[in-house]
DNA sequence: CCATTACTAGAACGATCGTTATAGGAAGTC
DNA sequence: GACTTCCTATAACGATCGTTCTAGTAATGG
């Protein structure tokens, strides 16, 4: 009956491989043959693995949002309140080590608010779990709604700081319109 | 010596119809041929007028900004405050009718930050122009720095919430959000 | 050993892309 | 009228793309 079993470590280590590429590369340039490239495999061997293109990129940017998911989890840390909570995710995702990575995230909402089929689901989980973690940290005694209110402000407000950091690369001036915001938490 | 006149009048009815035409598009599906079968015109039409497809595009967003900026500065009105100003922003920005033009300036947007040679011209004009437009509103008695902290705080939380709103069609939400970020102010 | 399945690679197909000849009509000056 | 420049269109070129075809090798169970 069965032949040869699945590779799954195999078809994992590439993924990463492809994720780590894709951070450093830009989104719109993608393809089978790029990726396949850096990779050192062949282009079937991609698609063997992961079915369209379409599939891969989803792919990739699921396993992305598992890292970012896992380090903004880490970050949150221990009853901590909202504007700690929220200082360390700025001085987190402001930092430049994580700039290709918030590159790739914006360039993946320009793609998504416009053709919402795809990457949506990358999207609205991310920022879903953001809003969580934010909910979380101003404690069990606020109230739902005023805590998702909250929480949406400080996710908006940092999401937009930074992606006027990246589009200007203003530091000094951003870095104080943030801590002008945070301050005010 | 001199033979057919030029006739600026055409390439500017011509870049109109191209800003209409983009603005209910998507971004990364614009080609010389798509544009040119809307518009009604052949490919080399657009070729030369425009030069290269890249050419194109500035000029597409170049016409663009100036309509945003415009509606903008009519829009801040004479004497508001900060407050009244950012409220009177967000109203506009999120209104149904500007949907189109928002998801593709975040397209934009996503494009720039990974890829900077192009539209960020685009992009660090019409922030300086909101950024500028939210300091005036401020009065000339605010201290400047101040004054530039706020109006890019402002920008940015607005910016973010847009990009929120658009991303998840939350109106709710992120309506509920921006009410407790402009009561604030 | 053999059947079966997993995996990989090279080559090619069909489509689309930006751009470039090539060519002909339209609108002016002399 | 001649001449020049502007404007437009059809057709093609070369490149790249996602995907598929073909074929061969590796690893398991029987």
């Amino acid at each position: 009956m069965a032949g040869r079993p699945v590779d799954h470590e195999h078809r994992a280590a590439l993924l990463d491989a492809a994720v780590d590429h894709a951070v450093e590369h830009v989104f719109s340039e993608l393809s089978w043959r790029s990726v396949a490239a850096a990779l050192g495999v062949s282009t079937t061997t991609l698609v063997h693995h992961f079915g369209t293109k379409e599939q891969m990129l989803e792919a990739i940017l699921g396993r992305l949002r598992e890292r970012l998911v896992a380090a903004s989890r880490e970050l949150a840390g221990e009853g901590a309140d909202l504007a700690t909570t929220a200082r360390a995710f700025w001085a987190w995702s402001s930092d430049d080590h994580r700039r290709p990575t918030f590159r790739l995230f914006f360039a993946v909402y320009g793609r998504a608010v416009q053709s919402p089929e795809t990457y949506t689901g990358f999207l609205e989980q991310l920022g879903a779990d953001w809003i969580a973690i934010l909910r979380e940290a101003q404690g069990p005694d606020v109230d739902a709604a005023v805590a998702t209110r909250r929480a949406t402000v400080v996710v908006a407000t940092l999401r937009g700081l930074l992606l006027d950091l990246l589009a200007t690369g203003d530091r000094a001036r951003v870095d104080a319109a943030a801590e002008e915001f945070l301050a005010g938490l």
